[in-house]
DNA sequence: ATTCGGACGGCC
DNA sequence: GCCGTCCGAATT
């Protein structure tokens, strides 16, 4: 932003004496501007993004200068403390799009802003600025930029459509089979540098990060890189942190808090596979990292690439609504997925297990003749869920102040209690008093001794939540993993089977993530790879593995919400607390809305609310909630207690 | 008369 | 959130 001429300013160019703070109160009714005096020891330092200590209502707190003025609202402000930071951690960007976030998510600025800056650290701090004055004695030379021709011309692209974008480009891509997403990303972010602008990567968890990172690495090897994950120590990270604040790195690879880095010029916010629930902050007020994204861009102009292995209903409504352009994978003309339904399966007389149908064992065995071959299941564990054999009640821990659901360890004849780890050796039904045991489901530990005892002398591989394998070499293996806990294959998979097709997940984005966890296995095979899904070829959401058409899925499951008025197409905001504040939340909004619930929330006094808001009255809704939420209302209890979550991924 | 406690509301 | 104040009720 440039110098305005204001002919009230004193001296051009000059910060008035007044500084206007936002205080770590933890209370939203006090998420609003204080005014401070700015003692002279610190105006220069004391600049809006800086982080200052002060006394409120007697104590010292943190703040966060928002802006400087000469007149302040109060006849005697009390004077700053000091000023923390060496370098101020926000950046007027920062200040903004923080701001933009609190209000969109009902929350308070500093419950976005603990987010967006780690944990201070001083000898972080110290070291940065050493580097920054070194370099700034003997400037390295500036990288000469010469444009690299967009991606739509580039090779790594070439099994996509590209259609014209607008600038900024915002474009969600969904990936080919057999794609390396890691090169694709990697073009993305080279070709944005290459025009001199600063980029950011943002990916679902640390194994990615390290496998962009040193994409990245090599592709723009010019660029300074900085690395913003929860893993790499307080230090280092917030010494990566200072580094993009600085200017000293151009190029961020993170995870989901990356999308706030303070690049400077930044021309690109790249994420990948957004439908991951990760990007959905666990603190209040509970961001979306792809919103955020989108956010950014809005406010910055930067161009927005969101990817991944099948279109989530967000971005195609982004797409709908002529925010985004699509980019659509060819489908290869090898692709072909043998859907195997419940009939075959019912007289299938070569089955040798009831979950396993003959055919799915004929391509695992023409996989296994070249390389590895995976199989997703649904659950993690061994027999992860037991029930009675007679009554079919779920089985529960004997212990009576316990009442765990019991499962069965690998190796083991005895069932133990999930919550409490206490063996259950005589087991007898509370319901019926039966004393014999049945799996409800096979875990994928059950699954990969199943597999071993039928390819005896073949490797295989476990790959679930707690013990992830990162990566599988190219030779003949069996790996059996739950969704998300896929090895990558080094030269992809030479056939992937799918099972426990069937289990379904009861909530607004079931089939959706459903479809997600399909085309994240099933991409990763091998060119010329068999894909088997044991399940009927009738569903949707087989017709788009079939097709591998997730965009038309998308397409249909944005029909049903629109025509259910549901999110995407509308806006939702989840109210929780007790039910008397719920209710009058309710009724004290004035805005367009329709009230779904309230219900119960187990194990609690607790009640929930989702109320539904049209697109076009969003807004106002937003701001009316906001002040619903900050208006002191101890005396009819009204905000007490209450928890606001704006469009929650499952609802 | 004195002490205790819960409800407000201000905090720059 | 925290603290100071105010008012009413309970305690001496």
């Amino acid at each position: 932003m440039s110098s305005e001429d204001h002919p009230d300013r004193p001296v051009e160019g000059s910060l008035g004496p007044i500084a206007r703070l936002r205080v770590d109160l933890g209370v939203m009714h006090l998420d609003r501007d204080f005014d401070y005096l700015v003692p002279d020891e610190w105006l220069e330092t004391a600049v809006p993004g800086a982080r200052v200590r002060v006394r409120f209502s007697g104590r010292l707190r943190d703040a966060y200068v928002i802006d400087r003025l000469h007149e302040a609202d109060v006849d005697s402000p009390k004077p700053i403390e000091r000023v923390i930071d060496q370098v101020p951690p926000l950046s007027p960007e920062s200040l903004a799009l923080i701001q933009d976030v609190a209000d969109r998510y009902v929350g308070t600025f500093w419950d976005v802003a603990r987010a967006a800056v780690p944990t201070r650290h001083a000898r972080a701090e110290s070291s940065v600025l050493r580097k920054v004055a070194d370099s700034a004695a003997a400037p390295a030379p500036s990288p000469a930029h010469h444009p690299t021709a967009g991606p739509a011309a580039d090779p790594t692209w070439r099994h996509y459509r590209w259609p014209e974008t607008a600038s900024p480009a915002r474009v969600v891509w969904s990936s080919a089979p057999a794609s390396d997403v890691v090169a694709e990303i990697g073009c993305l972010a080279r070709w944005k540098r290459s025009e001199g602008r600063g980029v950011i990567v943002v990916v679902p968890d640390a194994a990615d990060v390290a496998r962009a990172r040193s994409e990245l690495t090599r592709v723009i090897p010019e660029s300074n890189i900085a690395e913003l994950s929860a893993d790499i120590g307080p230090e280092r990270r917030y010494r990566e942190f200072l580094r993009v604040r600085t200017g000293q790195a151009t190029v961020v690879i993170g995870t989901r808090t990356a999308v706030f880095a303070p690049v400077e010029d930044l021309g690109a916010i790249i994420m990948w596979d957004d439908g991951n629930d990760v990007y959905r902050e666990l603190h209040a007020p509970y961001w979306d990292a792809r919103e955020v994204a989108a956010m950014r861009s809005h406010q910055t102009s930067c161009d927005v690439f969101v990817g991944a292995p099948a279109r989530s209903v967000a971005t195609q409504w982004w797409c709908r609504s002529g925010w985004a352009t699509s980019v659509d994978p060819k489908r290869p003309s090898w692709w072909n997925v043998r859907c195997i339904d419940e009939h075959e399966r019912a007289r299938d007389p070569a089955a040798e297990s009831a979950r396993i149908p003959s055919a799915a064992w004929t391509t695992a065995r023409n996989g296994l003749r070249h390389g590895p071959v995976l199989f997703l299941v649904a659950r993690r564990g061994y027999v992860p869920t037991l029930a009675c054999q007679d009554c079919r009640a779920p089985a529960r821990c004997h212990d009576d102040s316990c009442q765990g659901a019991l499962e069965m360890s690998s190796g083991h004849t005895t069932a133990r209690c999930g919550r409490c780890g206490a063996l259950n050796g005589a087991w007898t039904c509370k319901e019926c008093g039966g004393s014999r045991l049945r799996a409800v489901h096979v875990g994928a530990g059950r699954t990969a001794d199943e597999l071993g005892r039928a390819f005896p002398g073949m490797q295989i591989v476990w790959s679930e939540a707690d013990r992830i394998v990162r990566s599988v070499p190219d030779t003949p293996s069996l790996i059996v993993a739950t969704p998300g806990a896929e090895p990558i294959a080094e030269k992809g998979y030479r056939a992937v089977i799918i099972l426990d097709a069937r289990s379904v997940y009861p909530s607004l984005a079931g089939a959706e993530q459903q479809v997600r966890r399909w085309f994240e296995a099933t991409r990763l095979v091998a060119e010329g790879g068999e894909v088997c899904l044991v399940a009927s070829a009738s569903s949707l959401e087989a017709q788009a593995l079939i097709r591998w058409d997730s965009r038309w899925f998308a397409e249909r499951q944005l029909d049903q919400r629109a025509s259910a008025e549901l999110p995407p197409v509308t806006r939702v905001a989840e109210v929780t607390g007790p039910k008397a504040a719920v209710q009058a939340i309710g009724d004290r909004i004035r805005s367009d809305h329709r009230i779904l619930g309230p219900v119960p929330v187990p194990d609690s006094h607790h009640v929930r609310s989702y109320l539904v808001v049209p697109r076009t009255q969003a807004a106002a809704f937003t701001r009316e909630l906001g002040s619903l939420m900050r208006t002191e209302s101890t005396k009819d209890s009204t905000t007490r207690d209450i928890r606001v979550r704006m469009d929650p991924r499952d609802m």
